[in-house]
RNA sequence: GCCGGAGUGGCGGAACGGUAGACGCAAGGGACUUAAACUCCCUGGCCUUUCGGGGCGUGUGGGUUCGAUUCCCACCUCCGGCACCA
């Protein structure tokens, strides 16, 4: 190992040599990348070089930066101990982009921090008997470690951890503000149970009926929980997308069929004895003459009550309890057939006056629209399956191209049509029927158009020990009552057991457990549930901003500032979850008028994920390639490298063992290049006329500007890393092509060959940080990371000699060199000289000559 | 069923109306070596050939165009999301 100082110290040995010296006095024979890299993190680390965008040295505010501002940011890791090739990628992305934006001129700013609460640190210290907050400071410090050993440009200086009472201080305080709007509340509900983990999830844990952690059946439980009234934002998530242009189509795609926008009306039934209403809600009220039964759904408020006294009771109330007991996945199959009872009630059709039978059907929700349908079996699949399994009449209400008003229905028919049997609406088409009925129950007070959304309140309360603490006091007389800002934060407390109860742990502390009224000041009970992970992950972006800062959550001149993030990096998995949740935090945080923007994510890029062996990696597949062992064998730059190189960053793409060798095989090919290079200090761009006489430099140039150009716009633009690299490949196959000392090709200038060996160090940085500032320092250059972007000299794209295509309808029959720039008529002259051409047009009549000039002629022959 | 995305060599992929297969991996041949590894050089879409070449090729079928992997229409397959959501 070298030894710190000797940086400086080679640099001016090598000042003080002749300026003929050989560079293979400075570079060793053999490129060590671990010795590399740790010399150059040092510097970085001495130098502060990535950190200080938000906050001086003396910790307070940093001044604004000249340059535009770029706020580089991944998705926060989970601190689960490792860090696996998914974040590898993930962050060497996010560096790439902060490298380039940097060199560019930007103020980047590129922190990171951890999402540390959570089961995973919580089971795992319950196996081990260890601290939750043991085991996670452990596993942050290795996560730390990993970052830093790949050597990711991050301003340390930021950090972060969600489970560090200093930042769910402010946590609690958002949701505060919510409680005090009304954004959060206390109500009960049927709500997703985790058997397994022991706690409630929210809708968007539960992935087909399965708790998306654990795996477990998830049960459906009537209970009192927190949640934050997300629906209310509903329409401001959907509408908003148009300010997230650059987010992946599927991403949008996947948060619109989650929050699940129906238009439709919502209709007011009254019972036959005219004492209760009961409405529903519908996307087909054009189909309203078609109802013939109505359905509610077990959990259906006014149930018990339709049926009190009434012969119907007994099975109606067994059959509700028996659809309470089922799973999650049992009670949403589609497959199975449609149970119901009947009530023995009815209700009076509002638009004909019918009097139609009330069931109840545990495929009616009751937590989307009203909890009751009105059932339409002659329009509606499902509503049919039912009325042939009940024996309940079906009646036709609009025609089809071949059914008239008369046509039996074999099937539902769901297709759009003339309106039947639907007295005013005859005759209307579906979509004008619809209006007319919304317009005619309006009039009457029996209705109105309304919207439905699918998506569902934010469960946030959870019923497990390492989490944020709700910051709330249940008062006998008072109710649930906030904690006072200046008493936060409400501190985790130390318990005895920690393990999963279905109750919180928190609940045996009794001197966390009782407190006074902050209202009253009588004795309450302190809230003891913990909040969902995901709020923590809900606001961090924000408080990077500020990290240490005592009386606010963050600052809102640095947020405003700053955000909305630049460029947001992640995986597709968080579609959903974090960024649903963290788009609702900041269009919360905008109404209180605390920040100044409603989206914080304004570019979005999700990468793909990497498999192996056709399986996503993980411990139980036993098909973890860990990235220390490849940093250990072919360092942190190749590692980088090769995540980028796979293939297009948001593909999912198999891990090559092979490949990365191939990474490592280029990085060496580079060294080998530079350390052949003729020596002497940085070399300027050669100036055009100094090269005329030497065709293979002045290629080499121009494939040197080329390059900057494409890696450039690969990186700056299309996030298309592969090719840039490859790109970089193509520069560096051409250097050792026109080397001097090898190769079969004519050698390239001294001057030439150097000047595009430096290019392609220089742009190569961003992906390979290490070994491109050994090299560039070996060049002569210093402090490669703060050197100016290269920008392509325009005059060197501009070729002088083209291949120019001969095509004879359309098929490809010659390939020649000519200059640049002829015109049509010269083209034609020339190409027609060549013998290919002539053999290919002979006995043939030219009906039309295309060119494209510099690039094609086309003969069109009959 | 609805909504998104994708189909190109042995493999990952490139080519945003103009040379299909850049770059890399794997493979075959050669140089170096006592030998091997490393490294370097050469050859690699398929079929055919009198070795000049010729034909066919980007999921399938149509269309637009002088020219289509690229644009349009229909279909097939795969991946992802939603789905008893009224």
């Amino acid at each position: 190992m070298r030894a710190a100082g000797d940086l400086g110290e080679r640099r001016a040995r090598r000042y003080t040599r002749a300026p003929m010296t050989e560079l293979h006095d400075v570079l060793p024979d053999r490129y060590h990348a671990s010795d590399v890299e740790e010399r150059w993190q040092r510097a970085w680390a001495q130098t502060r070089a990535f950190t200080g965008a938000t906050i001086s040295r003396d910790g307070t505010p940093a001044e604004p930066s000249p340059g535009p501002k770029s706020y580089v940011l991944e998705m926060l890791p989970y601190p689960s101990g490792e860090i696996h090739m998914g974040h590898v990628k993930n962050y060497t992305m996010g560096d790439v982009i902060a490298h380039h934006r940097r060199r560019c001129g930007a103020a980047v700013f590129h922190p990171m921090g951890y999402d540390a609460f959570g089961l995973p640190a919580e089971n795992a210290a319950i196996r081990t008997g260890e601290h939750p907050a043991v085991v996670t400071a452990r596993n942050i410090a290795r996560i730390r470690e990993q970052l830093q050993r790949l050597g990711f440009a991050i301003d340390w200086d930021t950090e972060i951890s969600t489970a560090d009472p200093e930042y769910y201080r402010w946590t609690q305080w958002i949701f505060l503000r919510m409680f005090e709007r009304g954004l959060a509340e206390r109500r009960e509900a049927a709500v997703n149970w985790c058997p397994t983990d022991q706690t409630v999830l929210a809708n968007e844990q539960v992935v087909d009926g399965h708790c998306e952690r654990c795996g477990a059946e998830v049960e459906l439980r009537q209970l009192t929980q927190w949640f934050l009234r997300i629906t209310d934002y509903a329409q401001a998530l959907l509408d908003d997308m148009k300010l997230l242009e650059d987010w992946p189509e599927r991403v949008l795609a996947m948060q619109r069929n989650w929050i699940g926008r129906s238009d439709g009306a919502r209709v007011r039934f009254r019972t036959d004895d005219d004492v209760h209403e009961i409405p529903v809600f519908t996307t087909r009220p054009d189909t309203l003459f078609g109802a013939t039964f109505f359905l509610v759904a077990p959990e259906h408020p006014l149930l018990a009550t339709l049926v009190e006294g009434r012969g119907e009771a007994a099975a109606v109330m067994s059959y509700a309890r028996a659809a309470a007991r089922a799973s999650l996945a049992d009670r949403s199959a589609t497959d199975k057939p449609k149970t119901g009872v009947f009530t023995g009630r009815y209700v009076i059709n509002p638009i004909n006056g019918d009097r139609i039978p009330v069931w109840v059907a545990d495929y009616v929700l009751m937590d989307y629209g009203t909890g009751a349908i009105m059932a339409v079996p002659g329009h509606d699949e499902r509503d049919f399956a039912f009325a042939k399994q009940h024996d309940l009449p079906i009646r036709r209400v609009v025609a089809g191209p071949d059914a008239g008003a008369d046509t039996p229905l074999e099937t539902a028919f769901a297709e759009t049509g003339r309106l039947v049997n639907s007295g005013f609406l005859d005759g209307l088409e579906v979509e004008e029927a619809a209006g007319a009925a919304a317009a005619w129950l309006a009039e009457r007070g029996a209705g109105e158009a309304t919207v439905g959304y699918r998506l569902r309140d934010w469960l946030i309360s959870r019923q497990r020990y390492w989490g944020v603490p709700i910051p709330i006091v249940h008062c006998p007389d008072c109710g649930p009552v906030a904690v006072p800002d200046e008493q936060l934060p409400v501190l985790l407390p130390d318990v005895e057991d920690y393990s999963p109860k279905g109750q919180s742990p928190l609940a045996a502390n009794p001197e966390f457990l009782a407190a006074a009224c902050p209202s009253c000041g009588g004795p309450a009970r302190r809230e003891t549930d913990t909040m969902d992970t995901f709020v923590d992950s809900s606001w961090y972006y924000l408080r990077y901003t500020a990290p240490h800062l005592s009386n606010a959550p963050f600052e809102r001149a640095l947020a405003d500032y700053w955000l909305p993030v630049d460029q947001y990096i992640g995986g597709v998995e968080h579609a959903v979850l974090h960024l649903l949740y963290a788009r609702f935090f900041t269009k919360v945080l905008n109404d209180l008028d605390l920040v100044g923007f409603r989206e914080p994510f304004a570019r979005l890029f999700t990468q793909g994920m990497i498999y192996r062996d056709g399986a996503k990696m993980s411990k139980s597949k036993g098909n973890v390639v860990s990235p220390d062992e490849i940093v250990a064998r072919y360092g942190a730059d190749t590692l980088r490298l090769y995540v980028l190189f796979m293939g297009p960053a948001a593909d999912d793409i198999e891990w090559s063992d092979r490949g990365v060798v191939g990474a490592r095989r280029f990085l060496d090919r580079l060294w080998a290049l530079a350390r052949a290079a003729t020596p002497g200090g940085l070399v300027a761009r050669p100036v055009a006329s100094t090269l005329t006489g030497s065709p293979v430099s002045l290629g080499l140039v121009r494939r040197a500007e080329a390059t900057i150009a494409k890696v450039s716009a690969d990186i700056g633009e299309r996030f298309s890393f592969h090719t840039a690299i490859a790109a970089i490949q193509e520069l560096v196959n051409a250097c050792t092509r026109h080397q001097a000392d090898g190769g079969t090709g004519e050698p390239a200038g001294p001057v030439a060959l150097r000047y595009a060996v430096q290019v392609a160090v220089s742009v190569l940085f961003p992906f390979a940080p290490h070994v491109t500032c050994e090299l560039w320092s070996a060049l002569g250059g210093e402090r490669l990371w703060e050197v100016r972007w290269p920008d392509a000299e325009g005059t060197y794209l501009v070729k002088d000699e083209v291949t120019l295509v001969v095509q004879v309808n359309g098929k490809v029959r010659d390939r020649l060199q000519a200059p640049a720039g002829l015109g049509d008529a010269a083209v034609l002259d020339l190409v027609r000289e060549r013998d290919k051409v002539r053999g290919a047009l002979v006995g043939k009549r030219v009906v039309r000559e295309i060119v494209v000039p510099d690039r094609l002629v086309n003969f069109v022959v009959s």
